[in-house]
DNA sequence: CTGTATCCATGATGATACTG
DNA sequence: CAGTATCATCATGGATACAG
């Protein structure tokens, strides 16, 4: 039984916080690949499998919403436009860095 | 821009295989639950608000089969089952607890 | 290029009742 | 207590076409 910061209730609660945030199918994958240096519409669709024109444009509108993305147009021709963590998006780092470290290690086990 | 231990391609998989296991609506919520102790169906499902029986069982068997829980019968009468974190499972405490401290902080700042 | 609009299929979930 | 069965509903996402 691991020692906690928390309270059970307060624990599921801020994680129900957490996955309001960034749980989903998408969410997640988009900042990996914003985390990872993508930041055009089309870069960001090719960084992250599968994922539509769609489904896209509608997880970075709330990511923009929560404040850890910025969507920046600029005025060249054609039109560009880049998307970019906040610095709030950075206060998620620890954590997308630790699933990161835990699928590579979950990899590494079921291929034994 | 960080600094990554891998490459956008593999930090996409990686992060792709951990959503995998622990992605969804409840899988982090009934492993938080677990992690805070609960072991009895009942308990979970009175820790994970608005889970249903049907779901809990499903998410359950899912996580069994990934090796996260194991699923004890004791032969008490009535009969006794209880879930329990398997040392595997102990792996993605790191990663739990940061997404939990995520929320901490993050109900903090939007309160603000 | 960066999206939006529409239509449709599917899977996930909810409600309720029921079983060993 | 610990689930399963059934049916209905609903949100998510896919395909495609189209727009600024």
């Amino acid at each position: 039984m691991p020692q906690e910061d928390y309270s059970a209730e307060q624990a599921m609660r801020y994680m129900q916080d957490t996955l309001y945030v960034t749980g989903g199918k998408w969410k997640l994958l988009i900042l990996t690949a914003i985390h990872a240096g993508s930041k055009r519409f089309k870069e960001i669709q090719g960084s992250v499998p599968g994922i539509t024109a769609k489904v896209l444009s509608k997880e970075l509108k709330d990511l923009e919403l929560n404040k850890l993305i910025t969507r920046t147009v600029y005025d060249t021709t054609p039109v560009t436009i880049e998307y970019e963590g906040t610095e709030y998006c950075q206060s998620l780092n620890t954590m997308i860095n630790e699933m990161i470290k835990w699928g590579a290690m979950h990899r590494k086990q079921i291929r034994d």
